[in-house]
RNA sequence: GCGGCUAUAGUUCAGCGGCAGAACGCCUGACUGUGGCUCAGGAUGUCGUGGGUUCGAUCCCCACUAGCCGCCCCA
C-alpha cells in the first residue's frame, strides 16, 4: 500500500454520486448570485506571496505557518527568483485583480463572486482539508457607488440567508457582530488586555495563555467556568466610534426589515487582519468544532493595504466542504442518485449496432440512456438496468425488425410494446 | 506544530501469539428473452508501511504514514 501512490495529506477524491451535489450547491449558487446581479471572476490558484503577506496580515496563522509557499525558479540568472503562493483564501486576489484592471476608474460598484479550491498547511480533520473549496463573493468599488453603505452589508447577508434556505440548509444560525475601524479594534485590544490582567488567573489554562498572545481569543472561549469573568470583560461595541456605530445600526435596521433573523454576538472576532466594521459567520450545528459555514466582513482598507485605490467592500466565503458535510447530515431525501431515463439491452451482439443507433437517437431527444452489450445475458441486463434507469428497453432481432419495442417499467412492474415513434414520449415519462 | 484514538475483503466492521472471518456488495447457476424475493455455489485480502521480540506476529513492542477527535487557528 505504502508504494502505492495516494492523494497527499489533507487532499481528497470526490466521487460520482457525491459530485451531484456539489454540483447543484454550486448551480444553485451561481443561480442566487446571478439574481443580485454578482458575475464571476477566476483569479489564479497561486499569487506572488507578497499579496498575502500585505493582504491577509503578516501576523496571522495564515500567512506565519500556513502557506504553501515556494521559490520559484529566476527566469534569467540576472533575475531574483519570485516566492509563490498558493491562495490560502480569494479576497486578496480579487482585490488585487480590481485595482490590476482598474476596475474603479468604471465608477461602478464591482459585484463579482468565485468558486474554487484554496490552500492552507493546517492539520487535516473532518470538514477541514488542505486543499478546501470555497464560494465567495465581493461588493467592492468606490465609496461613489455606494461600497461603503451598511445596504450593501445587509443586502449581502439578505442573499446568503436566501442562498442558504434555496439549499434546504435548515437551522443556520447569523453571528453578527461590528469591529470597527482598525483604531478602534487596537484600542479595544489594549482595553481587554488590561482588563484581563488582574483576573487571567481566575482563567482556564488556554484562556491564561490567550491572554497573552491573542485577548481577543478569550472572547471564544467554551469553558463554562470562564463565562462569568468574560461576561464583565469590555465590549467591543463600548469602543466604536460614532460612524461605526451608526453603521452597525443601519446594518441591522435594513436586516429587521428584510426579515432576516441575526443574533448579535459581541464576541465575534475574526482571524483575518482586514476585516473592519461589520463581521459575520453562518454557523450550523452538527459540524463539530469546525461549527462555522460560512464568514466574511467588511474590508474598508485591503484595496489600501495592497498599493491600490481606496475601495471598500465587503465579502464572504462560504466553506464547501463544510456545506456539503452539513447537507449529507440532513439526509434530505433528493440526496438519493436520480435515476436515468432507460437503459437499452440489445440481446446479442448482433444488436449492437442498431442498439448504439437508438441510443443516439434518444440522446439526442434530451433523454439520458445508458447502454448495455449484446453479449451480456438479459438477467444480467436487468439487474444493472434496475440499479440506474426507470425503464429498461430490450432489443433483440424481433425488436429491431419490427420497429416495436419491449420496454419494462421497473417501477409498476409493467412491461409494453412500444413503436419506435411513440419510444420517446414513453420513455420521458 | 501539540495531545488522544484508530488502521483487517469493494464497503461497514468482528477477531486471534499457530490455516484470515461476518454482513452487505460482487460473480456463477437454479431461470439459453425478464430484474426485485428466494435457494445453491464462488472469489474476495501483502491484516496501512518498515523494523524489533518470538520456533512462529494480522495480534506484543518501536518508528513512520494516513484518518478521526481535541488544541492552536479557521471556512
Amino acid at each position: 500500500m505504502s508504494q502505492t501512490l495516494k492523494a497527499v495529506r489533507g487532499t481528497r477524491d470526490l466521487l460520482p454520486p457525491e459530485t451531484a451535489l456539489w454540483n447543484r450547491i454550486e448551480a444553485t449558487a451561481r443561480a442566487v448570485f446571478a439574481r443580485y446581479n454578482f458575475g464571476e471572476i477566476r483569479t489564479p490558484i497561486f499569487e506572488d506571496t507578497l499579496l498575502f503577506a500585505r493582504g491577509v496580515g503578516e501576523e496571522t496563522d495564515i500567512v506565519s505557518k500556513e502557506m504553501y509557499t515556494w521559490e520559484d525558479r529566476a527566469r534569467a540568472a540576472s533575475e531574483k527568483p519570485q516566492s509563490l503562493t498558493l491562495r490560502p483564501e480569494n479576497t486578496a486576489g480579487v482585490v488585487r485583480a480590481y485595482i490590476e484592471h482598474k476596475l474603479g476608474e468604471t465608477g461602478q460598484l464591482q459585484k463579482l463572486y468565485y468558486i474554487g479550491p484554496q490552500f492552507r498547511r493546517e492539520r487535516p480533520q473532518k470538514g477541514r482539508y488542505r486543499q478546501f473549496w470555497q464560494i465567495g463573493a465581493e461588493a467592492i468599488g468606490p465609496q461613489s457607488a455606494g461600497s461603503e453603505s451598511p445596504l450593501r452589508d445587509a443586502e449581502v447577508l439578505e442573499m446568503l440567508s436566501s442562498l442558504l434556505n434555496e439549499l434546504g440548509i435548515s437551522g443556520w444560525t447569523l453571528e453578527l457582530n461590528s469591529v470597527g475601524s482598525s483604531a478602534d479594534r487596537a484600542r479595544y485590544n489594549d482595553a481587554l488586555r488590561a482588563a484581563l490582567e488582574p483576573v487571567a488567573s481566575q482563567l482556564c489554562a488556554d484562556c491564561q495563555r490567550r491572554a497573552v498572545t491573542n485577548p481577543l481569543r478569550v472572547l471564544d472561549c467554551k469553558v463554562p467556568e470562564d463565562q462569568a469573568i468574560i461576561e464583565t470583560l469590555p465590549k467591543i461595541a463600548e469602543y466604536l466610534d460614532e460612524d461605526s456605530k451608526k453603521h452597525f445600526d443601519a446594518v441591522i435596521a435594513a436586516l429587521d426589515a428584510a426579515g432576516v433573523p441575526y443574533h448579535l454576538n459581541p464576541r465575534l472576532v475574526r482571524g483575518l487582519d482586514y476585516y473592519t466594521r461589520t463581521t459575520f459567520e453562518f454557523t450550523h450545528g452538527g459540524l463539530g468544532a469546525q461549527n462555522a459555514l460560512l464568514g466574511g466582513g467588511r474590508y474598508d482598507g485591503l484595496s489600501e493595504a495592497i498599493g491600490g485605490p481606496k475601495a471598500p467592500g465587503i465579502g464572504f466565503a462560504i466553506g464547501l466542504d463544510r456545506l456539503v458535510l452539513t447537507l449529507q447530515g440532513l439526509e434530505t431525501t433528493e440526496t438519493i442518485a436520480e435515476k436515468i431515463n432507460a437503459y437499452i439491452a440489445p440481446l446479442g451482439e448482433t444488436v449492437n449496432p442498431a442498439a448504439l443507433k437508438l441510443a443516439r437517437e434518444l440522446r439526442r431527444a434530451g433523454l439520458s440512456v445508458e447502454l448495455g452489450d449484446g453479449s451480456f445475458r438479459l438477467k444480467k441486463s436487468f439487474e444493472a438496468a434496475d440499479k440506474v434507469a426507470r425503464k429498461i428497453v430490450i432489443l433483440g432481432e424481433d425488436e429491431v425488425q419490427s420497429g416495436i419495442l419491449t420496454v419494462k417499467d421497473f417501477s409498476t412492474g409493467a412491461q409494453t410494446k412500444v413503436p419506435r415513434a411513440e419510444l420517446d414520449r414513453f420513455l420521458q415519462q
